[in-house]
DNA sequence: GGCCCATGTTCAT
DNA sequence: TGAACCTGGGCCT
């Protein structure tokens, strides 16, 4: 489930359900027993998010590191929680309710140190209120690399996945096989500021949506569509299905181990 | 029950 | 470039 967008959306959601005061924290699976230890008892005191990494601070005790990865996910609500299962890694409670979270790349009590380290190794982010696409331009316009291996490079822009990638891409007609040096200052400072305005909205509605109001099925007078991932897209995981905007069949491809999506007609050099 | 797939990353070769 | 890791949903038998 997780774009840049999901894990700001739960750095809110920890700061508004136990900011503030002492949390509850176990591992019922037992992979983070020791780390969880350490932090049952302390207060909460802020939530942060960088591209997809999550952090959780507690103070002198140190942050929980948290990285969803492809498979990781958090379920959290108010009141008890419900029977935890064995695949729940940690588990925090407190007075505003619970949070569960499964199946994490990474889950670790981590120092000040090496959290800089971590926000060392990643680009500017788009949902990063001090952040700005000119970091990434630096690298992006001396590149011979795709442009769509480089919007999932999180050294070079941290947040966007695959969705992200496959929509920005889209809604500026950028063939993804372009390379970086090939892409103009104009259309990358588009595509930064829309990636920060569609994250932003990612983040309020708590899923993606990137068709533009006169590009829906009912606007274009097509069909409507039924999106599987909770979002309503142009591309993504729209493979022989007809472009929303030109009625071509949008295409996939692998790169890199990932499915690429773009329409070919709209997207073109 | 088994198999495939998924909005991700790291490490070994 | 490929394998490994982590979980769950959908679809097949």
């Amino acid at each position: 489930m997780p774009e840049g967008h999901t894990i700001h959306r739960l750095a809110a959601d920890h700061r508004d359900r136990f900011g503030g005061r002492p949390v509850r924290a176990s591992s019922p699976q037992g992979k983070f027993a020791d780390g969880a230890a350490l932090v049952d008892g302390q207060v909460l005191d802020g939530a942060e998010a960088h591209g997809k990494h999550l952090f959780l601070d507690f103070g002198a005790t140190g942050w929980i590191h948290v990285h969803l990865g492809l498979f990781g996910k958090y379920a959290h609500g108010p009141g008890t929680a419900p029977p935890a299962g064995d695949t729940v890694r940690l588990r925090m409670t407190g007075p505003g309710g619970w949070a569960d979270l499964r199946g994490p790349t990474a889950c670790e009590l981590i120092t000040d140190a090496e959290k800089s380290a971590i926000h060392d190794r990643l680009g500017p982010d788009p949902l990063r209120a001090d952040d700005d696409g000119e970091r990434a331009w630096a690298r992006i316009s001396r590149s011979r690399t795709t442009v769509a291996a480089l919007l999932m490079d999180q050294k070079i822009v941290a947040g966007v996945g695959n969705v992200y990638r496959a929509e920005v891409l889209f809604r500026h007609g950028v063939d993804p096989y372009r390379t970086g040096r090939e892409l103009r200052r104009a259309e990358w400072d588009a595509v930064w500021d829309d990636l920060v305005a569609l994250m932003r909205e990612g983040v309020r509605a708590n899923r993606i949506d990137t068709v533009r109001p006169e590009h829906t099925p009912e606007a274009m007078g097509r069909p409507p569509r039924v999106d599987d991932h909770g979002g309503e897209v142009y591309v993504y995981r729209r493979a022989g299905q007809p472009c929303l905007v030109c009625g071509t069949e949008v295409r996939t491809a692998d790169l890199g181990n990932r499915n690429l999506f773009w329409c070919p007609r709209c997207q073109s050099r």
